[in-house]
DNA sequence: ACGCGATGTATCGCAGCGATACATTCGCTT
DNA sequence: AAGCGAATGTATCGCTGCGATACATCGCGT
């Protein structure tokens, strides 16, 4: 998840931790964060897994400063070969990892390097997924309607209108795909 | 969290943990599921902490049969006296904690059993919350609108309308609970 | 000269998830 | 009546990610 995320950031353009947070927060919008907490130990997982490389910015002893103070230097993570093969392979991929609620955003964000075929495919997966949970959630509103109280039904249908919602979106966005690439 | 809503749902009759479970996906809907992985350690926690009962349906044994295998009986959970205070203590609170992304929706779902004063607080908490999460996106957006690539900004856009939907639901549940209870 | 907000790196404890394992019971077909 | 699969039921494990926190440095205005 945040590895696919990192990945796609870094292919851009190496960059240090606090930047990639800032991009983070830009690409993926309102709908995910991730905090330091995640993005640290990950990175360094990553490093472990020889996908990225760190470069640490030559911290610069002052002159005449005693050394014993460790001057920190800006920490700069980049892609490896290896790295590029792995994004490639996450993006390749349209399986329910990539189209589960946390997960379809941020594949999502890097459609513009995801083949064709597999972007319609992510699509089409999310909405049958939405389309299932909506569903579900009608059959059982319809069941249970009049032994809510208001306020628990007013979180169901706010509930099922957003879910509709986004049906309606991730249709579009499909027929968009297919009119630019009639590929079948 | 989670132990918000088991003690809510508890208050309404004991239950044991399958139940316990289907009674959360029909109560917060589309919007939060919590697995078994949360509730049983979530459920042993409470116990500790003396908020809930344990009563084990009795593992009536099969006569003539070796009670080696451990015959297992229901596990039904029921709320304490403790367990209703502190039920009241986190639903009269009105805070960030009742108005994030994940709280919210539970806090929400029991709002039939809250103060009034305090649901409006909750409501506004939550619609001051999601008010800052839009500008902040819009600027960021205006500020990088020419360099994002067009996914990222369907997915940025798709972003803001949701939020914005949320703030006009809010504002409607507030304007309801105000003719209510015109209370200040 | 001082301080304050932004930049920057990092860790800790905790909540929750998805997968998995395993036992029991109910209803249906064979 | 046997047999089987789906639903019911209890529970754990490893992992991802979050929020709080700590601490250091840099750029800027006063």
């Amino acid at each position: 998840m945040l590895e696919l995320a990192i990945l796609g950031l870094l292919h851009e353009s190496p960059l240090h931790g606090y930047e990639l947070r800032q991009r983070l927060k830009a690409t993926l919008g309102s709908f995910r964060a991730f905090s330091y907490g995640s993005l640290y130990p990950t990175l360094g997982r990553m490093k472990d897994a020889g996908h990225i490389a760190v470069d640490v910015g030559d911290a610069q002893v002052v002159a005449g400063a005693p050394a014993l103070t460790g001057r920190r230097g800006k920490v700069v993570y980049k892609l490896t070969a290896e790295g590029k093969e792995r994004f490639a392979e996450l993006l390749s991929e349209a399986g329910p990892s990539s189209w589960e609620d946390e997960t379809f955003g941020v594949h999502f964000a890097f459609f513009s390097k995801t083949d064709p075929e597999v972007r319609v495919r992510i699509l089409e997966g999310r909405r049958s997924r939405l389309e299932e949970r909506r569903e579900g959630a009608r059959t059982g509103l319809a069941r249970t309607r009049e032994r809510l109280d208001s306020y628990t039904l007013q979180l169901q249908e706010h509930g099922l209108e957003s879910v509709d919602r986004e049906v309606r979106w991730l249709t579009e966005l499909i027929e968009t795909e297919r009119k630019n690439h009639p590929s079948h």
